[in-house]
DNA sequence: GTCTATATATAGATAGAC
DNA sequence: GTCTATCTATATATAGAC
């Protein structure tokens, strides 16, 4: 065949592959899960052949792996700025509800989190370990919230710091799971509405 | 090769192979994912060979459909039995919060909605809209519950009742995510707790 | 209704040239 | 770092005998 370099495709130049490669896997584990796509898949998109995915990618579950890896970083770094800047409980909580309704991209994807919760048995043991830390990271940032919120009163009705951070952890990815099912993201809005009230 | 009939498998005799079929792979999709298992897989399961399940489901999409028209016309039953005998608002959606608790089975799945959910865009258009129309029908049967709550004043600080059903609905399979992540029922309950401290 | 056998496609992965 | 070529396994699906 003899195709010259890059002949197939899209591949913008200068780009770093590696990133090119996330990116993509990252979009389409959100719409379709880790099963719902291949290496052939990925190197149609990205413009490379399915073998050169294995040099950045050796194995599907180191994909995997730095998927969540990249996520986690940029999710944290993001509640890391909402918590800067002295700000109350309930202007960082509304950043997170924010966060997460962008996440949804017109009701077409999840987050990348809960994308990969439901595989979960057919992703290995690290990966698993990652996605249940990340949980764990965002869970006590949400406790803290609620704590704040104990103190600036800027949330009405805070029960248990622990509990209320879990719930709407809960609501969060639940809210985007309906919204997707229906491809509509007011839904996502609906159901965050009540919570959105409880914020002054 | 000329193995006698179910010589290979556990499949119980007199027992119906449709029910059997779609008994094993509503138990596979809900911890594995839709894609994450094949006719192989279950015809192992069942005891039986792969080309006697097309017989009963010819095509996967077939099968998928076939799930969730069960599990939907169970559940329905559920929450109309719920509905019955007078009962007030928060005991129907105490009912509720027990059956989505229940079907975590010990960390280990999720319900199929949600489990079915995330692969979305791999299933064909029948499967999603009959995904999207059940939805609808919980978050009818929930607005119910929380229009009656506003008559009968057993669930605390009701807002508008279609929004609190959407926020419910997204709160149960949130927490089934977050339990299933970690592999822990506890995270369930944790999340569930500040809902049901609003039910008198 | 279940079987054997086969078809056809695609999966993840590797070897080795350039 | 990307390619061609190939491997081995598995996927969904069909044909036709029993």
């Amino acid at each position: 065949m003899n195709f010259p370099r890059h002949a197939i495709a899209d591949k913008a130049e200068g780009m770093d592959t590696r990133t090119l490669l996330l990116d993509h896997a990252e979009a389409v584990v959100r719409s379709r899960g880790f099963d719902g796509f291949s290496y052939a898949d990925l190197a149609d998109a990205v413009g490379i052949r399915k073998a050169s995915i294995h040099h950045h990618f050796p194995r599907k579950a180191d994909l995997a792996l730095a998927l969540i890896e990249r996520y986690s970083a940029r999710l944290t770094q993001r509640v890391d700025a909402l918590g800067a800047q002295g700000s109350s409980a309930a202007e960082r909580l509304r950043g997170l509800v924010a966060t997460y309704r962008a996440a949804i991209e017109g009701g077409t994807k999840l987050c990348l989190c809960v994308a990969l919760a439901v595989g979960r048995d057919s992703l290995g043991e690290p990966v698993i370990a990652r996605l249940a830390a990340f949980h764990d990271q965002l869970a006590a940032w949400l406790t803290g919230c609620f704590e704040l919120a104990r103190s600036d009163g800027s949330v009405a009705a805070v029960g248990d710091p622990a509990a209320e951070a879990l719930a709407t952890l809960a609501l969060m990815e639940g809210a985007q799971l309906i919204a997707r099912v229906a491809g509509r993201v007011d839904l996502f809005d609906a159901a965050a509405a009540p919570f959105l009230a409880r914020l002054h």
